[in-house]
DNA sequence: ACATATTATATCGCGTGCGATATAGTATTA
DNA sequence: TAATACTATATCGCACGCGATATAATATGT
């Protein structure tokens, strides 16, 4: 049973099934999101937003862990969707300040549905989700913080 | 602290690292594949058809949870680089034969590497790993077998 | 047999995600 | 203060990943 090439058989690998459950839950998202007019990476961009209230695409970029040529058209489209405004720093003009429209505010209390909703569509318990949790953020935050490089 | 607002932070979501890691992983594994001219997605196509010899695109969309209109794409850019051929199936002209190629099947032993790589990258232990893949399939399994339309 | 349904693959347009690179503004340092 | 380094954002081209839809081949039902 045992082979060479054990190590590259698809049931074997970890990434796959992160890869595939990731695409299968935005998937999920994009009925429940297309009433807020948001993708998923909109979505969780705005989440970083009302948040924070007022943010630069650098901040964007750290939170969501993209890139600036993921953020920058997402923030244009955002834009151009009438939820946000950018704005140049008037201390340092590089700096992008993104501050949410009244639409972009409202938009808030219409999201409270998404996660209500999504909870039904993933039939995994707490504790799994708790540990799956921890485990992925570990991943994470293992990369987030390279120090060489 | 509480407030009304918690359940669309993104620190509470479980959909973000998920995504997160899976972006993260993908990253990753780029400098490797990219020695053997592959993406990630091409690699994990590849992963079934060394296993499978002969298959067809519909195999290949369920195997990795993805629709023709990734696959057909897919396959065009692994006919390109030469390591799949496409016939039309004798029996059912509908059918799609993928085949290996000479160099696709060579490729098997130079991907053999890819792995040992990745293991020195992602800084799990093996009892998180097989957790995380337990749960992962979980949701996967869950959605891949929906019987409801 | 023949209209209808089903199946496998392909096409279209859009929004990511990325590495590489460019640009403009600010900080540093000689 | 003038060259240099750094930082924040933007642009480019490519490869997905998707919903919607089209097309061609086979299966089904009357």
């Amino acid at each position: 049973m045992s082979n060479k090439y054990e190590s590259i058989q698809l049931k074997n690998q970890i990434c796959f099934p992160l890869y595939a459950a990731s695409n299968m839950i935005t998937r999920k998202y994009k009925p429940f999101l297309d009433e807020l007019d948001l993708t998923y990476t909109q979505y969780i961009a705005m989440m970083v937003l009302w948040e924070k209230v007022q943010a630069n695409e650098k901040l964007l970029c750290e939170a969501l862990c993209l890139k600036s040529n993921t953020v920058t058209p997402l923030l244009k489209k955002l834009q151009d969707k009438g939820y946000i405004e950018k704005k140049k720093d008037k201390g340092d003009e590089r700096n992008l300040v993104i501050t949410l429209t009244k639409a972009g505010k409202e938009l808030r209390d219409k999201a409270l549905r998404v996660p209500e909703c999504m909870a039904k569509e993933v039939h995994i318990t707490a504790e799994e989700a708790e540990v799956l949790y921890r485990i992925l953020y570990k991943i994470i935050d293992d990369e987030r913080m390279i120090p060489y490089d």
